[in-house]
DNA sequence: GTCTATAATACGATAGAC
DNA sequence: GTCTATCGTATTATAGAC
């Protein structure tokens, strides 16, 4: 049974997830929060004493997800190639948000690289499992060395794709890119 | 000769450049700028009396040294291969900042895109003059399709690698993508 | 052209009633 | 667990003295 303070809490991070994905977390505050969740300001304020305790809640809440879908990915594909394929299908159909608000992940941890370090390093841990499970499909194919090249390279394209669709807020320049991921991915599988 | 008023505002404008690229946009406020510019904050907002005046003005002056950095390039280089690597070693050249701050370019316009899309705008023009001078190189070995593909994919890379390494703290990793964004470049050169 | 003083507002945070 | 009231401090912005 989840309890009335828990279902709370789970409102209020959910408010401040998008917020913060959307406007960026230094301009959001607790009374935007507010407003989005219908709740008190000092009501998200007796859940969360501090504008950093809500980030952290907020980032854990995003690891679980990516957590959560990796899982389901290395259930879902059987093989190494269409695990890799899955990735670059998730930037593809996340095009629209993409091109309008950036990549989550890359936008909040650019965020917090100048001006909250130590947050920064908790944002991290998304890079750190998304890294980890492409460079584990790679491994199923490459030597070790190569499979980390690749994970980074793989991941190095999708940010890039994710910031110029941004600045232009066309979501054609993510598929463009993404079908150049997917070639390349056939290319150096050799499929 | 230049006045004294114009002397105050690039003093401004510079300490305004230097705070917005280490802390970003949103987080400055006309206290720090004061600070950094050794006046008095009402003196700041005597010469931009509103914060998007003083970060239109900012943009104006890295478009500014943008224009000036390329036609400096399209002088010194004397191939289009040459000028497309000169962008590569930029890009090495500044490897502990962007690791540090990331891409003055690329943190600026994605801040903006969440919460000012209107001085976004403004921003995006850094990076059409960089688009349009790598694809009048590619032109010169490619056909005008190709040749802007390539330059989108140029500096989608060296997004990409920003991010990362701004995100790990490591100049290493422009390093490495560095060294890529040459391989390809001699490859699709044929050279 | 420069700066002081101050307005008006928003922020994060706290103490305490219910 | 919820919410009110409020504090102290930031912020941007203005009006006006020199």
């Amino acid at each position: 049974m989840i309890s009335k303070g828990q279902k709370t809490r789970n409102t209020i991070i959910n408010a401040a997830d998008n917020l913060f994905y959307q406007l960026g977390y230094d301009i959001t505050s607790y009374q935007e929060v507010a407003q989005a969740s219908h709740l008190k300001k000092a009501n998200i304020q007796y859940h969360f004493s501090s504008k950093t305790d809500l980030l952290t809640a907020v980032i854990e809440h995003r690891i679980e997800q990516i957590r959560a879908l990796l899982e389901k990915w290395s259930f879902e594909c059987d093989t190494p190639y269409n695990c890799l394929n899955q990735f670059v299908s998730m930037i593809e159909n996340n095009a629209d948000d993409l091109a309008r608000y950036g990549c989550p992940m890359g936008t909040l941890s650019d965020e917090l690289g100048k001006s909250a370090l130590e947050s920064q390093a908790e944002a991290r841990q998304m890079f750190d499992l998304f890294l980890r499970w492409l460079e584990a499909r790679f491994r199923a194919i490459f030597p070790p060395k190569q499979a980390k090249d690749y994970a980074q390279q793989l991941m190095a394209m999708a940010q890039g794709a994710s910031v110029l669709s941004h600045i232009y807020n066309d979501p054609e320049i993510i598929k463009n890119h993404a079908k150049m991921m997917r070639k390349w991915l056939k290319t150096i599988c050799k499929i």
